[in-house]
RNA sequence: GUGGUUGUAGCUCAGCUGGUUAGAGCGCUGGUUUGUGGUGCCGGAAGUCGCGGGUUCGAGUCCCGUCUUCCACCCCA
């Protein structure tokens, strides 16, 4: 091996101690979805490039992996964009894929393509990967999985409420417990842009908002008046910028600032609705908590947003966001579909169960009982439970190669304990003329000799 | 995309202001002992010092480029 190999930035490779613990994520939000009557769809890793390119923002087209054309690709650029190193021109002439970089984009075009066949409210679950290309941090990837829910054709807000519940669900299940779900409405936001007269501006008024916790009032104050938001208009928004108490108390005094808004008592009303209902449900582990600072940068969102932060003290970004969509279909064609939904990042919830040392010990790859090989009539003899074993579902495994020198007995019992294996079963001449095998506990190193039936029942 | 940071045996890291054959712990491996691992003792293997240039009599150590890691922006899962 000349030069040792590596993969992308970015990407990971998962052993099987991951992979299991993946999977334990995985289906427990899967099993979650399913119960809330998600049904699950699939799409391609990549879609035609208009489909993605424009949904997201400057900033995520920059970030969307765009494949080259096969073939002659060079030959039909146009020469003059090729000359002057226009990529923005040169871009679409020789790439016209692109690498998924959310869920929620590909479903709006599944769902436009495969009107006819749905029955709405269509509810669907999906849990694939996603690919940004994104400058690698600590839980940030350039391959992620992100695992969404999603409800088309209902503008009830009783699915914002469901979603938050579910989200409550999960991380419960998950024992991931004191998550906050934050929740804002844009149309709070926009009656508050349209206030201080600065609605043409709406994104750069979120996302300047949108830092407060992180830079305080001053710098955020600052980077307004950057984007050409008058002072005055500022002046105005100090009751946001101030805001305390619970949810209840924050969106009084919202409700007073947006008196004049009528986009803005729209937002306040679905906010109210929302929280009154998940009072009266109850959460039993994360916090629904009102952030009127929430903005997220995805253009699409219109109506609730949402973002789960992890419990205090871990330092990780949101572990899941999502958000009511009015118009995403309509870029598709189909006029008239709300969507909301919600996605759980994968990734970001595995790291975050790390740190905390939350994922359960019966996570774990490998069988539950290793049968030693000690001789060929030993081995035949232990095939058979070996099956019996299997059949009462006792992950279980024979060593392969028969053992002839004590070194090589050894070495299966190092086999167990290397990969974690919990029992080990042995079998010598003293227990084949009883009829009956050495049960071994490899964490506490007891042993016992007992009958088949009873190895099964006491391990099953 | 901007600024910074990291990269030395399988793993975690030492290597001061550049100077002879690059070190430790853990792990791995061989021997010893127990029908069967975890303990002990004795021995062993293993590194183009991320990669490519440059400065120098001489570079792991300085300079430049590049890749990777992590951090702060940006943005987000």
């Amino acid at each position: 091996m000349a030069q040792k190999p590596s993969i992308p930035k970015g990407t990971r490779d998962f052993s099987p101690v991951v992979v299991q613990r993946r999977q334990y994520i995985m289906n427990t939000i899967k099993h979650h979805f399913e119960h809330y009557g998600f049904m699950p769809i699939e799409t391609p890793s990549f879609e035609n490039s208009d489909t993605l390119l424009g949904k997201y923002g400057e900033e995520g087209d920059r970030l969307i992996f765009k494949i080259l054309n096969n073939g002659e690709y060079l030959k039909k650029v146009n020469d003059q964009d090729l000359h002057n190193k226009n990529e923005y021109k040169v871009s679409p002439q020789i790439s016209k894929r692109a690498l998924r970089y959310d869920l929620t984009v590909p479903f709006a075009r599944y769902v436009v393509q495969h009107q006819n066949d749905i029955t709405f409210p269509f509810k669907r679950y999906q849990i694939q990967p996603v690919w940004r290309a994104d400058r690698p941090q600590h839980g940030r990837f350039q391959e992620f999985y992100q695992c969404d829910a999603d409800v088309v054709g209902s503008d009830s807000l009783l699915q914002e409420v469901e979603l938050v519940k579910l989200y409550d669900t999960v991380f419960t299940d998950l024992k991931l417990e004191a998550c906050t779900i934050k929740i804002n409405n844009r149309k709070i936001l926009a009656g508050i842009a349209q206030m201080i007269g600065a609605q043409d501006q709406l994104i750069d008024f979120t996302v300047a908002l949108d830092k407060l916790d992180k830079i305080g009032a001053d710098k955020v104050k600052e980077e307004m008046i950057q984007k050409g938001i008058s002072e005055n208009a500022i002046e105005k928004l100090n009751p946001v910028f101030s805001l305390e108490g619970n949810f209840g108390e924050k969106l009084e005094v919202m409700k007073l600032l947006l008196t004049d808004s009528e986009i803005g008592q729209k937002g306040i009303e679905e906010l109210e609705f929302i929280n009154s209902r998940i009072i009266k449900l109850g959460l039993k582990s994360a916090v629904l908590d009102l952030d009127i600072t929430l903005a997220r940068g995805l253009n699409y969102y219109t109506g609730c947003i949402f973002e789960v932060g992890a419990p205090a003290g871990v330092k990780m970004g949101s572990i899941g966001g999502g958000g009511r969509y009015d118009d995403l279909t309509s870029m598709f064609g189909l006029k008239d579909v709300s969507g909301v939904g919600i996605s759980f990042g994968l990734d970001r919830i595995y790291l975050v169960l790390e740190e905390l040392g939350l994922f359960p010990d019966s996570v774990r790859a490998g069988v539950d009982v290793l049968f030693v090989n000690f001789g060929e009539k030993e081995a035949e003899y232990a095939m058979d439970l070996v099956f019996r074993f299997r059949e009462s579902g006792i992950k279980s495994e024979l060593y392969p190669d028969t053992a002839k020198t004590p070194k090589q007995r050894h070495k299966q019992i190092k086999y167990a304990e290397r990969n974690e294996i919990p029992n080990v079963i042995i079998i010598d001449e003293d227990e084949m003329a009883a009829g009956a095998l050495l049960l071994k506990n490899m964490i506490t190193g007891e042993q016992e000799l007992l009958k088949p039936e009873a190895v099964i029942s006491k391990l099953k």
